[in-house]
DNA sequence: GTATGTGCAAAATCTTTGCAACTGT
DNA sequence: ACAGTTGCAAAGATTTTGCACATAC
């Protein structure tokens, strides 16, 4: 059995190059190499996050290539750029966009931690949503916003509740 | 029977004030007044809209005052913040947080229009992945991306990608 | 060889913050 | 009176852009 990974990843660039031909786009390296990169990840990361991870690499590339380049792979569906409106306002977090779909996130607003989870009514809601509104849906983001279960998470929380309610006392 | 907007604004400014006292937060014009401004709209506007308004509507406040009074009524649930991740990255759009439950909105990649529209079945996923995850969820962003059916976005939308095509060719 | 892509730093945009003046309690 | 709020402008943060150099085609 192959490793799922690398199959990904070789599907990956297959796409990206019949993107980029198509699109008449050049098959620069750095392109290639941010792929390789996204597709060796398995979080919710930022542009800077892929910023650095580029240079640790050994393959520095400029800010400004890493937003262009991730809008291509936005572009071409091999990335997914979210806006979690959970902690920073401003920036996108991006994640693969092959071998996931119709998939949605929870988000802790203590921690905000990305947990992901599939539901096929999701699924069933896009197209009747589709039908009823004459509306062409391409793609979907749902994200439930709340309070996860994890333990550390929890008793911070409930610190900073405890001295917050007192400080609102004082 | 009564005014549904003015009803619905009766009751957030009595929400507002029960919180401000709840909180120990003064309940300063401002506050009132920008309330009243985001109740007396039915769109989805960002913080530079709100500021705009403000200033026609003679209640010159200013953009600080703007954003600190959006991030109270957030956090009271009398607004909700938006982030579309259509046009704008950085910017969120808000809107009335009273009188419409469990909603969800559709946005056209093209014209960047708003449609709302609401599902039981979102409720239903909402219930089960909270169960199943152990999360406590408290609010959900569910946005479909597609093209719309109005004629114009459709007409220019059309004319945009034969112009784009033939870029491409030459 | 030429048009595209990249890198750098500066610009642009939205949002937050520091400090003085003001105001609700 | 006093702590919380406001206003202004400056700072912060992410993303975009202009121009020179490099590179894929």
């Amino acid at each position: 059995m192959v490793n799922s990974t690398t199959s990904l990843l070789t599907t990956a660039r297959t796409k990206l190059e019949e993107y980029l031909l198509k699109k008449g786009l050049r098959r620069s390296l750095e392109r290639f190499a941010i792929l390789e990169e996204v597709y060796s990840r398995d979080d919710h990361f930022d542009a800077e996050d892929l910023y650095q991870a580029m240079h640790q690499r050994s393959f520095a590339v400029s800010r400004a290539t890493v937003y262009n380049t991730l809008d291509v792979l936005v572009d071409c569906g091999l990335v997914r750029k979210n806006q979690f409106g959970d902690e920073d306002n401003t920036k996108s977090r991006f994640e693969k966009g092959l071998g996931r779909q119709q998939h949605a996130h929870l988000i802790c607003v203590n921690c905000h931690r990305v947990i992901e989870f599939c539901d096929p009514r999701l699924q069933l809601i896009k197209t009747t949503v589709g039908d009823t509104m004459q509306f062409q849906v391409e793609s979907h983001s749902l994200v439930f916003y709340g309070e996860c279960a994890d333990e550390e998470c929890v008793a911070r929380t409930k610190a900073a509740t405890a001295s917050a309610s007192s400080n609102s006392m004082a």
